[in-house]
DNA sequence: CTTGACTCTGTAGTATAGTACGGAGTTTAT
DNA sequence: ATAAACTCCGTACTATACTACAGAGTCAAG
């Protein structure tokens, strides 16, 4: 079976040799084989674990919850509810991060529409919203 | 004029002292005078400075964006149309860090769907998902 | 056989926004 | 006067996810 080096697997992946080392660290792939050299060894699944943590990543999981993801696959005998409780958390994770940057936007969108952009800084109603309280929404 | 301490500074603002210490360190308010313990002496003006930090934060702003902001109040004779440039860039980067959750969001939302939640782990359609490529929207 | 590209380790730095701590000195209330 | 509470400084640590570097060794092509 061939065997590729770190800068393969690193190219093969999109990401840089030190990801892959850094992910090696932080438990997200295997460690690997060494040749004599000390090189690491790997095969085309490591390209495809890191894939699948980039993917995971876009997913809007953090690492350590991709790693958690990753040690549930580790017992095939076990069904994949957990896989969908985490999935489902993250889904609600998402609903509420989006909610609150719509309630910033919103409210700064309220205050540009406010302010012509002409007045001194004295009286700009941006800055003077922010030196009293945000009005709850 | 009353002066306060770091600490009622703090507790007004809803902060700790070691964060007043912080944004000092990094220029966000006014290296204050001392007394000659050394103890710092501030006005309430830095209380209100305080308040204006985390309402900005609440509405997006990082502290160096912050920090430019409060640059720009400087000079009184300047109109406040950089203040609204730059409210209406952060309300670009809201909509698009709103929009890259959306996306995270649905895809993850399908995923769930196609899950029953009762497969084995090596069948689990999200993480199969997650071993190919993620299909763009 | 040489040269350039690659890899090794360990440590440190990046950005963001704080938070914690030790050991000393100061202030305030009783 | 004494104890509790507060403040000082500098450094280090937290979390997240990398990225960079030095100095040494290794590999592959010509």
């Amino acid at each position: 079976m061939k065997t590729l080096t770190i800068g393969k697997v690193a190219r093969g992946a999109g990401v840089g040799v030190e990801t892959v080392r850094f992910y090696e660290r932080e438990g997200l792939i295997e460690k690997p084989l060494r040749k004599d050299s000390g090189y690491r060894q790997y095969s085309e699944e490591t390209t495809t674990r890191i894939l699948f943590i980039r993917r995971a990543k876009e997913l809007g999981f953090t690492l350590k919850e991709i790693n958690e993801l990753l040690s549930l696959r580790l017992d095939p005998g076990k069904g994949c509810g957990d896989v969908k409780i985490r999935a489902l958390e993250k889904i609600t994770d998402l609903g509420t991060r989006i909610r609150t940057l719509q309630r910033m936007k919103k409210t700064l969108t309220k205050l540009t529409k406010a302010c012509d952009g002409h007045a001194s800084v004295n009286e700009c109603p941006i800055l003077d919203a922010l030196d009293k309280p945000v009005r709850k929404q």
